[in-house]
DNA sequence: CTTCGTGTAGAAAACGTTAACTATGCTGCC
DNA sequence: GGCAGCATAGTTAACGTTTTCTACACGAAG
């Protein structure tokens, strides 16, 4: 900048006037220090800029994985939302390690990111809440925000922006829907991470639907696993073998009703005349599955434009820091009655 | 820093190195010091680090979308290296807008990343080759390093990394794979913006193949459009209206096959028995459509790291900054002998 | 007993920018 | 003509680190 200023003749504040605009300065001095900017091709540096100017200007997001779609969705929306106010994003990967979350979000501290973005669920045991309670007084003392996008609050006293989705209502209407078309033997697949906030969730849902139809699950139905496909089918095998008379799969994850169509495929099965499949998260490729996949609507992107929003303007939003949005069942080709529900009522 | 520095008795100096590690310090006060850090829960500030370090340890990446597969796995390579060598990532997206990415590799210089990542292909006209190359002697000028990931180099001069993958060869040999099963009449779509460097090596790579039998492409055949589902869907429409005649279809990519599949399904027509269909990237998704999609492997994700690598390391792999990587057809179901070829051959 | 080296600590300058303050030259008014 | 007020530009300090240079004490060697 020193150089700009030399060759415009000018002293550097004026040339920080010219590029920052928030000062008078005449178009002849203007023009000449615009002139010297382009001839030197120079750049303001950002690092020196937020050090005296108190904000970095930065939002960073941190997420299971890239690849997933969800994730990719929500911080598409996280991103586009942060572009559109000036900001620039952060992105780091903790795929699926807890204490490496934790880790990231105080990396981030340390890059004075102005919001600090959780995309996905968490671990929610004790000690893990209230380190993260914890975690988010230490943001705040620094100006930043926790923000939790997809996952529920931490606690009352814990500063944090919250933007959710209803996770266990999903579940349950899915499994309703279910239920209704006269299925009494569904499994659900991925339950493993009890402390997982999504897991527990969805798993809620499952066990309250059930509930509302005078049932109770039974636990030979249930299988656990992990978030991807391969989990998907080789606990749908493994469901397979044990004859457990199942009419209907819940995948917790539109990734892992992929995995569970396969096995279902290779095992000869027809969807859905001899078995219907449902997922969560309405990723885009469900509608491609075969058959096209009957799942629950998140509001992906909106989730992290809002939780963008809602954490840079949280003195616009003071009393509206935690926000739950609303899921739906969408319908489509992979479920109907059971082929012989009678028969099968009783088991 | 001078509070932790006050509250152990020592100089912000002493802090410095404790923090650092690089300077002898005794036991004692080196305690001292780390328990004053942590009954104030300080972190250093990155941004002043930098200012007087010289680095950021920041790597950024441009890439069109994150939603992509074949970008987020790209993407999640990037990550993953940059992650493996204690580099921060920033991520940005430009929605296919050529003149928006160079707009953000300029932020990204004012960032000071180390590294600027562009994934994917890109324009490739004359003006904005030079703006290119511009662009990669100033980030060069300030100790950053252009990289193209994906994308063939910008010129001799142009001090810039480069990361391919054999783009026009893959194409090649998925198409050969078609005519040796027979096929005369295969369409290709996805063919809008000759000037981008995906579509024109893609689609060369499809020429090619036809003339290496002694064939010419039928314009007729040639579909435009973008890189979405939805584009593969609308271009297919109107290709049946038109009677063709074809007996395949070449998808640019892996989404765009995807909505060819689903106007070909709702024609009614059998895939692979009526018409085959071929997509390229191979992202994950693939096998899991209906029928499983033949395709063109990509490595993603070494793609990624590869860039990241070289970029960082460029002193001791000076005289390798360009890398092309191998691609590969994958055989599944949605490619198989056309079922009256001789009939269809004089068409 | 001086001198030297070594281990540890601090002071001061520097990184590139901005903000608060100060200075200069005009214009216009009494 | 003197002076208030305004438009424009410069000076200086500050942001939070690291680095370079300097300082001090202590033990060992001559």
């Amino acid at each position: 900048m020193k150089d700009v200023a030399a060759a415009a003749g000018v002293s550097a504040t004026t040339v920080s006037r010219v590029l920052a605009g928030n000062y008078p300065v005449s178009a002849s001095t203007r023009k000449r220090v615009l002139r010297a900017v382009q001839d030197l091709d120079f750049v303001i540096n950002a690092q020196a800029r937020a050090l005296v100017g108190g904000s970095t200007r930065t939002v960073a997001f941190i997420v299971r994985d890239l690849v997933g779609p969800l994730f990719a969705y929500i911080g598409q929306g996280v991103e586009q939302q942060a572009t559109a106010e000036g900001r620039v994003c952060l992105v780091c990967t903790h795929h699926g390690d807890a204490d490496r979350e934790l880790e990231l979000i105080e990396l981030m501290r340390e890059q004075q990111a102005e919001a600090v973005v959780l995309v996905g669920g968490g671990l929610r045991t004790p000690e893990h809440l209230e380190r993260m309670a914890q975690i988010a007084r230490s943001l705040e003392r620094v100006g930043s925000r926790l923000v939790l996008c997809g996952r529920p609050p931490i606690g009352p006293d814990a500063p944090a922006t919250v933007v959710e989705y209803d996770n266990e209502g999903g579940a349950f209407a899915v499994t309703n829907y279910l239920l209704s078309l006269g299925h009494r033997r569904i499994a659900f697949v991925g339950a493993a991470e009890p402390d997982h906030t999504t897991t527990s969730a969805r798993f809620d849902g499952f066990t309250r639907a059930h509930a509302a139809h005078g049932l109770t699950v039974d636990p030979g139905l249930v299988a656990g696993g992990t978030f991807d496909r391969e989990s998907g089918y080789r606990q749908t095998k493994a469901l397979l073998t044990r004859d457990t008379g199942m009419t209907a799969v819940v995948g917790i994850t539109d990734i892992v009703a992929s995995g569970v169509l396969a096995a279902l495929h290779e095992a000869g099965l027809r969807i859905p005349e001899d078995i219907s499949v449902a997922g969560y998260d309405d990723i885009p490729q469900s509608a491609d599955l075969n058959p096209p996949l009957t799942t629950v609507h998140i509001p992906h992107e909106e989730l992290g434009r809002s939780a963008v929003r809602l954490a840079l303007h949280r003195d616009d939003y003071a009393q509206d820091q935690h926000l739950m949005l609303g899921t739906h069942v969408v319908i489509r080709k992979s479920t109907a009655p059971p082929s012989v529900p009678s028969a099968l009522t009783g088991h």
